[in-house]
This record gives C-alpha cells, sequence and structure tokens, in this order.
DNA sequence: AATGAATGAGCTTTCATTCAT
DNA sequence: AATGAATGAAAGCTCATTCAT
C-alpha cells in the first residue's frame, strides 16, 4: 500500500477501504495510519480538520474511481443495456476483489460518514456526478436527456440495492443478474 | 418514545431508531440510555451482554416491523404488481415520518452491526425471511415459487437502492417511483 | 489529600492548588488524577464538561474559602484597620504555607482559566463577592456604605498587587507591609 | 502587526501579545506564527530554543517597553505623585487599546512563563528593573533613597492590583483612580 | 429490577520540535 | 534565511462496561 504514493495519497486510499469495510465510526484513525505507514502527527498536517477532512478526500477519491469504472464500461458500447452490463460486471469484479463484507463504495463514503451536514451535502453532490456520468453516456448512446437520466438512475437504483443484496449473500452473482431482470 | 413501554422496550426502540440514524459504530450508549429516559446500569439487566444484545435484539424489533409492512401491503392486493405498488408507498410514508437522513431499516440493521460474525449471520437471515415473505405473498398471489422468489428479490434489491438515492436526494418520491421503474 | 474527602472534592481541592501553582494551561488532567488518586473516567462522571467544569468548582470553592479568611479575619475585630491588618496576616501565612511560587488564589483562578467567556463572568462575580464580603464587614465596623466599598476595593488591590510583589521575591513580608503603606 | 518588522520583531510583538491574552501556556506556537505571518519552520532560525526563547525575548521586549513608559511619564514631572499619576494614566490607555481581558503586561511575563527556575529568576529581575525605573525617578524628583523605593514599591502594587480588579470589572477606571487612594 | 459512581482502555487531536530541501 | 513536511509524545475526552448499594 506504500508503493510510490505520497503520504496524503497513502492515506486518502487506505482510509477508503478502511471506511468501506468497517464504516466511518468504526474506523479509528490508529488503524489508518499503521496500515499506510504514516505517523500520527502526519495526518494533520495534511487534513487539518483530521477525520472528517480525511472522509472528504476519501469520498472525492472513491466517486472519481467510479466514474472512471463507468466511462471504461460505457466507452466500447454501442447501445445502453450493453454498457450497464459491462458496467454491472466489472462492479461484481470490484466486489469479489475486495473482501465481500465491504459495502458499497458510493454507499460507504456517501452514509456513514461525519455526522456535519457538509459531508452529507458533498456526498449527495458526488452521488450526482455519478448519475450524470451514466446519463452522459446514455445520450451518446442516443437516448433523449430525459430518457438518459431515467435510465441512469434506474441502472443506479438496482446496483445500490444489489450490493446490499450480494453482500448479505456474500456472492457478486446478484450483481451480474441485474441486467437481465432490469432489460429482461 | 416513553408511554407505557417497559424498559426494555424503550431500549429497543429508542436504539433501533438511533442505529438506523447514526449508524451502530456511531451511536453511544449513553445517548441511547439519555433518550430512552433509563438509568445508566439498568441496560446490563436487560441486555447482559451490553450493546450487541441491544443491536440483536433491535435488528429483530425491526425485521418484524418490516415484514409486518410486507403483509399489510399485500394483504387487500390481488395481483402482485399491486401489493409492490403499496409496499413502496408505504416504505415512502416511512421514509418522510423519519428523519430523512435515516438510512433504510433493513441496510442499518444488517450491515452497521458489531463486529463479529454471529451478528452478520444473525441479521443476513433476518434479510432473507423479508424476500420470504414477499416471495410467499407472491405465491399467494399465483406466481410459481421460483418467479415469485425472482419477483421479491428484485423488488427488495430496487426498494434498497431506492431509499439509498433518496436519501441522497433527501425526497421520497424515488421509492414512490420504482413500480413504474420495475413494471412499466 | 485524600482523608475522608468524596471523589469530587478530592478532584476540586486538588484541582484549585494545581491550578494555583501552575496556572489553567499549565496543569494536565492526568497530573489533577494522580494527585487526586482518581481514574480517568471518573472526572467525567462527576464534571460533565471536563477539565472546563473543574477550574469552575475550584474557582467556586477557593472563593468560598477566601471569603472565610476575611470573615475569620474581620470577626473579633473592633476598627476596619485591625481587621484588614490580620487579613493581611493571615495572607501572609497562605503564602508561606503554599509553594512560594504559587499565584494569589484568587488572581490564578479568576484570570487563568478556560477561554470562554462564561469562566470570565462567574469570575468577575466571584471577585466581586470577595469585595462585598470585605464591605460588608466595613459597614458593621461603622463605615457608610461608600466608603466601606471604596476601603474594601483599596484593600484588595493592594492585597493582589502585594501577592505580586511577594512572589517575585518569595517573600511574604510584603503582604504584611500593606497596612502600613495604605494607613500609615 | 507586519508593517516593516523583520519576521523576528513581528515574532517577539505577536508572543508578547498572545502570552499576555492566553498565557505562556495557552499560546500554541502555531498561533504565534499564524498572526505573525511567519512560516513554521523559520521560528527555529531566530529563537534555537524555541518557545522558551521566544518567551524570554517577549519578557524583555515587555520590561523595556514598561520602563520607556515609566520615564515618558515621570520626565516631565515636577514631583512624585504628579508622575505617578500619570503613569497610571498612561496605562489605563494601555489597557484600552488592548482587549481588556489582557493581564497585565508585567504579570503576564513574569509569571506565566516556562517552567524553568531560570526564566523565573530572569522574570524577578525584569521586575526589579522597572520597580528601580520608578525609584530613580523618585529620587530625581528628591525623594531619599529609602523612601524613593518604598514608594515605587507602593505605586507597583497599587498598580499590579488595580490592573487585576480592572480586569475582573473589565473597566480601566480603576487604574485611573489609584492616585487618588495612594495619595488622599 | 434499579441506580449512579467507578473504571481504564482507547479515542481523536494538538503540541513543540526536527529535518530535508 | 526560509520553507513545509515529518514526527511521536502527550493532551483532553469518550467509551462500553462493572460494581456496590
Amino acid at each position: 500500500m506504500d508503493e510510490g504514493l505520497s503520504t496524503r495519497d497513502k492515506l486518502v486510499t487506505v482510509a477508503a477501504r478502511l471506511f468501506r469495510q468497517k464504516g466511518y465510526h468504526g474506523t479509528g484513525i490508529a488503524e489508518v495510519l499503521a496500515q499506510a505507514g504514516v505517523p500520527k502527527g502526519s495526518l494533520y498536517h495534511h487534513f487539518p480538520n483530521g477525520k472528517e477532512d480525511l472522509a472528504q478526500a476519501a469520498a472525492e477519491w472513491t466517486a472519481a474511481m467510479l466514474v472512471r469504472v463507468v466511462e471504461d464500461a460505457f466507452t466500447p458500447a454501442v447501445e445502453f443495456r450493453a454498457g450497464a452490463t459491462t458496467f454491472c460486471h466489472k462492479l461484481a469484479k470490484l466486489f469479489d476483489l475486495s473482501d465481500s463484507a465491504d459495502s458499497c463504495p458510493i454507499q460507504a463514503l456517501i452514509f456513514d460518514g461525519p455526522d456535519g451536514a457538509a459531508f452529507r451535502a458533498q456526498a449527495a453532490t458526488l452521488f450526482d456526478r455519478l448519475i450524470g456520468a451514466v446519463a452522459r453516456q446514455g445520450e451518446r448512446l442516443g437516448l433523449e436527456a430525459d430518457a438518459a437520466r431515467e435510465a441512469a438512475e434506474t441502472l443506479l437504483i438496482a446496483v445500490e440495492g444489489g450490493w446490499t443484496l450480494a453482500r448479505a449473500r456474500r456472492s457478486s452473482d446478484v450483481l451480474r443478474s441485474i441486467p437481465a431482470r432490469l432489460y429482461g
């Protein structure tokens, strides 16, 4: 976890993973520091407001990563359904790579965060950014603006719920079954 | 929150609400006791293993409540789609009643609990109980066993994901839009 | 320091002494607890707002102690000057008993406290209570209300400044010299 | 606070003000650096022993400033009482200029400093230097050596105590009332 | 069953300082 | 002389739990 990365990036990536695995309140700063191999005082140099700032940076990092997954999945597609299918399979792979107890990266960083309203607001924005990325791909693939947005929302709803069920079952199959459920 | 209820029930209902709002690790025992109006030492008479026992009782209580919602929604229905629609509307009402920042009762109690595997297992069971309740209603309404189970799963996937989006948007509209998304 | 006293009283008296010796910010909670022989968690049972509450209680305790000194000094007196003289000598004894580096109990607890305005306000009140106690004795000894108040203020001004000089000199002589300076 | 001053002087004046306002232990190096607009690493070029050196420099600077106030007040005077009166009024102006919560500059730098005995000793010296300055003025104005020293001590005692009461009252009036209290 | 004081491990954060550039 | 990242000891505080009454 400490190849080439800057101190700041080590903290962000480790934190993103731990928050996803054990939740914001369930993750101790000490654990983040230990796994990142960073001494205690350094955190507050890079993140003056401590754990809360770290959560914000981790959320940002996760959202950017997911937007990349969306784009990787949809770019080669020639119709929305194909892109959505690839997206679900890529998420299933993500699920299998991580400890299957991990919560969905989106949910984890959006909802189990600091109590303050600021974090909540930023989280809602990140969520919208993700929907926007999918909707943009829909438009590129020929859907009307409204239809693209609707399709994007439905896909993300299913993916979020699918991750939840996958987690309960400890199996990524549910994620792979989503296209069939949505598009017949 | 303290009319007529026994000390034990006060603790369970307050804990269920707080765990839903702030997560298991984000909720302090002291806060539960204060809001339940119960003195410090009392908790361990009713829940010898403390917070962990309380979480299990709260999960149980929540699951039972949700099964009741499923049954109230489907009992008057004559086809699955109607029952599912009523169920979504009932959940939207639940969403509106609670602080809109509350997580879905199902997700909250299934995933953000004590760290031990025992709780995780019990939680998965509760989730299955809920799917089973919906599937049973599907069979009652004429679906084959497999089809009923599939319909139940799809509905719960959508509802879980819908709650997530509703939370990000702070609006229950998404929950009400689910039947249209699933059944055209 | 732990004869018969309740946990709360042990904390208050130890804190009052340490704050006087090393200032509020210079005194660590750990040191208070160690000297009081009280475990960490207990402090927050008795003083929910921690160090700040403890400072308030210590200030209160100190003010009450000083009012007692005033009354002990003036009660047997038949004129103000005699009472004031006894008061100065009693303070000189207090000075000699304590580590001579200790700041004046009044100043220490009134001014080097928590940053919040609440503490400052309470401190000003305590100071006035002390002036009031001296003024009341002045009236009892035949002074007009205004003259009594003026005499009380002048005495306390001299005593405060005298303690400062005594501290710089590490000798209580200055305190004993005050009556001569004020009353010729 | 940052016009033309050298980095070193910025640090000293800002530190003197902060130590006066919040005490030595209540003032963080980070706050000094931020208010002086000086980067973190710079402090140790100018003050190799860090905070302790800075406190000594600030004490020195304050003492020199006060000696200047004494001289400005007494130089035009033709009798001790007039000089003392001007001195008290100048201090009242100082009080009004600063946040009225500031402690007396003399007390602040003499008593709430680093824990070591070295600082305490230097501080006592600074105090004596101030008394000496007043006593010298007394001799210049015709007092015998002993009487001058006595008058200087009494004046400083009253001024120290007066500042304390002024602080509690948040009003500089007490300082202005001192000549009347001392000299009738 | 009920109570509230006691407990100490562990939490997040702040501190003055050092170091490499 | 100047800079800002690095450092870990120590700070104040919260935690779930236990105990004596």
